[in-house]
DNA sequence: CGTGCACCTTCCCACAGTGGGAAGGTCAAG
DNA sequence: CTTGACCTTCCCACTGTGGGAAGGTGCACG
């Protein structure tokens, strides 16, 4: 099948599935006589195990290790939990700070009167030496 | 005061303060005479202000419009709290999101065995095509 | 005085991912 | 046989940030 056909089945933009390729988290697609890639069913299947592990939040160089120990008869799973008990630890570092700058926008949004006055916390706490 | 010391003040580094004044997000700065730039307090205040609203993740075209809006006598507080607000509800939106994901990754770590066997239920679950 | 070191200047390159689009080849249907 | 939907490669954009080269400056110390 064609890269778009691929691309739609797999829900891979067919700019990521070269893009993919150019970086050789792919190997290189089978060409047709005409030098159009040619992918199969495995291909597919290939392109949506990336698409899912990306949705997932894992960086390429992840989804890279991934693919090798998915392809791979002889992994262990231990090394797939680190992997993914790693990625937990990130994200949930990251949330804890997002929720922080929430609390305090939330704080200061709270005390802005919103209304034609220029008078704004928000600015005056951005602007002030203190935070 | 030279960029360094700017720098140091207002923990914006030299980099990112010529990056800041090529995109002009900043003024160009005064220049002495053998072409350094030179800054005051009133600069290091301004730089300061893009640190702090950096970091509460805001993007450098927000920084850009909220700069405006601090340094600008006739604004009205409706728009930089317009500006907070939506912006907590885009990190809400991504906390959300984030949240899903490590809910479904926990749950699929909580079933790996983590050990020298290869049968693992997070690989099994990013390659089936349920998902 | 000269020498070295720390600073400054501009310029280009890299990264992660993704999209846009140009210039050209191919294929199928009408 | 033309038209339109594909495909190819190539370069450029974005968001932010850092690294480093090549060259000029300023200061302190011997």
């Amino acid at each position: 099948m064609n890269i778009g056909a691929a691309a739609e089945r797999s829900g891979v933009s067919t700019k990521m599935i070269r893009y993919y390729e150019s970086i050789d988290l792919l190997k290189p697609a089978a060409r047709r006589g005409n030098g159009y890639r040619d992918y199969g069913d495995a291909d597919v299947a290939i392109l949506q195990f990336i698409r899912r592990t990306r949705d997932l939040g894992f960086s390429l160089e992840e989804v890279s290790a991934l693919l090798a120990l998915w392809q791979n008869r002889r992994r262990s799973s231990r090394e797939v939990k680190r992997l993914a008990e790693t990625h937990i630890v990130d994200l949930e570092r990251r949330i804890k700070n997002m929720r922080a700058v929430v609390r305090t926008l939330r704080e200061l949004a709270q005390h802005c009167h919103g209304d034609e006055r220029s008078e704004c916390p928000i600015l005056d706490d951005l602007g002030s030496k203190l935070s």
